[in-house]
DNA sequence: GGGAGCATGTAACGGGTTACATGATTGG
DNA sequence: CCAATCATGTAACCCGTTACATGCTCCC
């Protein structure tokens, strides 16, 4: 029975925290002071391209309880005349939870909402041109979306970069180059199934 | 003003509903009765590998406010001594509001998060070997994903079925495979560095 | 003068999940 | 006999967002 509990459990602890709590702590993973407006701004420039783009105030709140379980801790910078900024910065307990996280936590399955995709799903519903259209419109968007994490991968500064976040951003450049093309293989699957397809003449 | 307001909604008004309720109503789209149920099945072998596999008790729910909104009907099948079924049918004005949002919503970015992206992000904190293990697992993973896409691509019963929900189950195929492939590049990118990171000999 | 960026936070809400509750039939 | 599948639903809960509130500085 003893046996048995040690092997549900076979590290420390770890708080049953969501992974987007993990997520912000890996923001603060490189051990500098950072403060929420900080956070979500590089987290746009990072996390966001294959993970998550978090909101303000959830960023809050999420510093809040990580530094009630003394994950974190916070000191308040003045600053004069400005406001005064809450700086976190995480604590070896932080370091510790975080580490054994991406260590051990299972391989949860990746979320996927790709609403183009669940449109061109019920394509039957609208027909060929509308949903070349669509794919279209989803292409150039997912260009741009290139674009942008290019830019984010030039520009990342030395302190906040490494091989690994590096290499991840190339893999998400990959991966919507990979959209772009599969998404171009469609449209041209469909076109040769026009004659069977009801479908307007241009 | 007048002009105005009619800017900003060009076209019928449709109900501000989230798009996994127009996922739903996508699911009866094929004008079939179905039992909540029935659905869940069919999502876990469709829209699971592209949008969402919903909860059981999340469709039940889903159901009652779409017909709340007059855009499902329902029926009780009494079915003797089994357990009567509660069948569910898109109306007219649900068909309606299907192929509106299908036409006409916006091309709202998509939902991805990416744990083991998120993980491999935070490298530096468990090193290259660890890296290594946690890809190769996820790899394997999306291997078996690969399967069970090809297997409802292939078994899909005829009335559930047509060019374009096909043509996204072989998208939804090769971006799996894109994805192998991104990941063993990476792989193979992070053991270039290999010499520069602290990692143990085998 | 006004908008964008900096900076923090509260409140209300909606989306979606898990756990719980119930019970019958079918097949190994 | 037990597990899986069929079948529906409630309650509690957490995750995460939007809207609101406040105020300062910098730049056009």
């Amino acid at each position: 029975m003893t046996a048995k509990q040690r092997k549900t459990r076979p590290q420390a602890v770890l708080p049953d925290l969501p992974s987007t709590s993990y997520a912000v702590l890996g923001l603060l993973s490189g051990e500098r002071e950072l403060s929420g407006y900080d956070l979500r701004k590089w987290a746009s420039n990072s996390l966001h391209f294959f993970y998550w783009s978090p909101s303000l105030s959830h960023i809050y709140a999420e510093l809040r309880r990580l530094e009630g379980l003394g994950l974190v801790s916070q000191r308040i910078e003045p600053r004069g005349e400005l406001r005064a900024r809450r700086l976190y910065r995480i604590t070896p307990a932080g370091l510790d939870a975080v580490r054994t996280w991406v260590r051990t936590a299972p391989v949860d399955s990746t979320v996927l909402k790709h609403s183009v995709a669940l449109r061109v799903w019920l394509g039957h519903l609208i027909g060929l041109d509308s949903v070349h259209d669509l794919v279209a419109e989803h292409i150039a968007a997912t260009e741009m979306l290139i674009t942008d994490i290019r830019r984010a991968h030039d520009t990342a500064p030395a302190e906040t970069t490494n091989a690994y976040a590096q290499a991840i951003l190339e893999w998400a450049q990959e991966m919507q180059a990979a959209e772009i093309d599969a998404f171009g293989r469609l449209q041209a699957k469909l076109d040769r199934t026009r004659p069977a397809l009801p479908a307007k003449a241009s």
